[in-house]
DNA sequence: CTCCTATCCTGCGAGC
DNA sequence: TGCTCGCAGGATAGGA
């Protein structure tokens, strides 16, 4: 569910619901793991400090606290859910609540996740080089550039859709999102990634960063899934070119959009637009 | 190294 | 109506 848009959407919520940086009172875990297994002893010992921050680092959520940082990644159908006093005041668990962080003030934060793909994790020196150390460059960050994407494509032989979803190449472009970019671009995805052009990259890069600031503008797109913390959905996903629109007629050239699986991922393009 | 497939898990829509 | 099948936004392990 997730891409880059919708943590970014998500960080700023939560940002903006915990400016005031307050104490975390508890952590109450629903259930042992998520994707792994969750290390609620160590969690348990942030308790008492403030929420300072909270940053995203790819698809990763990074909580910061006076006493050290924890990390949320959502896998495909994570949501956290902010519950105020006026709210839903001691609302019932959901089925797939598994995590509740309550905070000074009678705010807390609930984590729903029915696949349970997602992570909750400690940051430390260890689970930083084990989550986050591999990762490459940010896709709205100024190291990425045509050049530097033109150069990690060398000897990449696989589609240039499925290299741009390597989290090794660039961070935080997903499924939809890479379909989107490369019909922007006007690059067939089953293009072998070492045959784009430098130029090409160039303009890849652009249109990848394009999109990226579009839909967190948009909110993020909901498919199913995707939630705000107060519930709403994002608005991106009624501003697909290509995504899901397989049988359609492209809207800028009239020709039908077409859809392969590629690494295992369903992948569609514009035969007319794409080349 | 790179590439490719299977796998974790639940829910939902399509098709029968 | 109710069942089964295939697929869904991610990421990794393991084998070729």
């Amino acid at each position: 569910m997730p891409e880059l848009p919708e943590v970014e959407v998500v960080k700023n919520n939560l940002q903006e619901n915990f400016k005031d940086q307050p104490k975390i009172l508890s952590f109450e875990f629903f259930r042992s793991d998520l994707r792994d297994p969750m290390p609620q002893a160590q969690l348990k010992k942030l308790e008492g400090a403030r929420l300072l921050n909270v940053q995203r680092r790819a698809k990763y959520l990074i909580f910061e606290t006076e006493k050290g940082s924890f990390l949320s990644h959502l896998g495909m159908t994570g949501v956290w859910r902010v519950e105020t006093k006026g709210v839903p005041p001691d609302q019932e668990l959901g089925i797939h609540d598994h995590i509740r962080i309550c905070f000074a003030g009678s705010v807390r934060l609930t984590y729903n996740d029915p696949r349970r793909f997602g992570v909750f994790d400690i940051l430390t020196d260890k689970t930083r080089q084990k989550r986050l150390a591999h990762l490459g460059p940010e896709p709205l960050g100024l190291e990425f550039t045509g050049a530097s994407l033109w150069a990690s494509l060398r000897g990449r032989t696989v589609a240039i859709k499925v290299a741009i979803m390597d989290q090794k190449i660039v961070v935080g472009v997903g499924n939809i999102y890479a379909s989107e970019a490369l019909f922007l671009a006007g690059i067939k995805p089953q293009t072998k990634a070492h045959k784009v052009s430098r130029e090409k990259c160039d303009l890849l890069v652009e249109k990848i960063k394009q999109v990226l600031k579009q839909a967190i503008q948009a909110g993020g797109s909901t498919i199913s899934d995707f939630a705000h913390t107060n519930g709403r959905s994002g608005d991106f996903q009624n501003h697909f070119k290509v995504y899901a629109r397989d049988g359609k007629k492209c809207l800028v050239c009239d020709a039908v959009i077409k859809s392969a699986v590629l690494g295992g991922r369903s992948t569609f393009w514009c035969p007319g637009c794409q080349r």
